[in-house]
DNA sequence: AAAACAATTGAACAACTGTTCATGTATAGA
DNA sequence: TCTATACATGAACAGTTGTTCAATTGTTTT
């Protein structure tokens, strides 16, 4: 008995039309690359409650200023943030609302899920 | 002259107050890692059409049935996809509306961006 | 039950990325 | 101008991750 595939198809070898361009999808996978690192996404977590300087940045998470200052520059090739000398210190600031977005909701989705379903493995629960 | 430097501050070494959970914060950068691959992020959008099987998926992007389901597990992993039987198939699907906007954001956020400032270096142009 | 199809998995190697250190640059103050 | 402060950067090493191959599991069909 036949029972229903993927949509009404017999799996043609072609590629399927462009959703987005090259170039979009290569930016903001590196912009989720970027968000991707605890130590770094807790800076922009640190930087979404206002603007801060690397020595700032740096006693907060007890680090040295250069290895604060490498990830920083990582954040800013992917125009995650923006800095602004002020006097002696330079200000880091996350770059726009998008930004924040973003990481709001991939704190969401972090906090919705049931932490690691492992696929609890009884007699017969197929799913 | 004194400048104002950072917030009103002496750079005190102490750590400052948690903003979020260790936890959450580990869970998004995993999720924001998951998304950071350009390989996988096409999934992602793929689906973002609507459910496919690995087959479909593998045949979009041209590769191997056993990379793209490595791919797979690495998204299901951070909840990213969900997958459900039907007949000899797997249709994979977003696992929830988090991930759609989250990629629509990212997406964004990557057009708007002016392909790598550079910082152009005029004479006086601090910003 | 056997064959065919669909997908998963473990292991291994290559490629990538983060951290650290030492050095370099820019601004402020004396 | 000289020194101190604040930050940036290049290079190197170690740890992480992606891709591929071979073997395995689960499902449908004959």
């Amino acid at each position: 008995m036949k029972v229903p595939e993927c949509a009404g198809h017999d799996h043609p070898k072609g590629r399927r039309a462009r959703l987005v361009s090259e170039e979009a999808l290569d930016r903001a996978a590196r912009l989720f690359r970027a968000l991707g690192e605890e130590s770094r996404l807790r800076i922009v977590v640190a930087l979404s409650q206002g603007e801060a300087c690397v020595t700032e940045l740096a006693g907060a998470s007890e680090e040295s200023l250069s290895t604060v200052s490498q990830r920083l520059r990582v954040l800013r090739a992917e125009n995650i943030v923006v800095r602004r000398r002020a006097g002696k210190h330079i200000n880091y600031a996350l770059a726009d609302a998008h930004v924040t977005e973003l990481v709001f909701n991939a704190l969401a989705h972090a906090s919705e899920v049931p932490a690691r379903p492992k696929a609890v493995k009884k007699k017969s629960t197929k799913e």
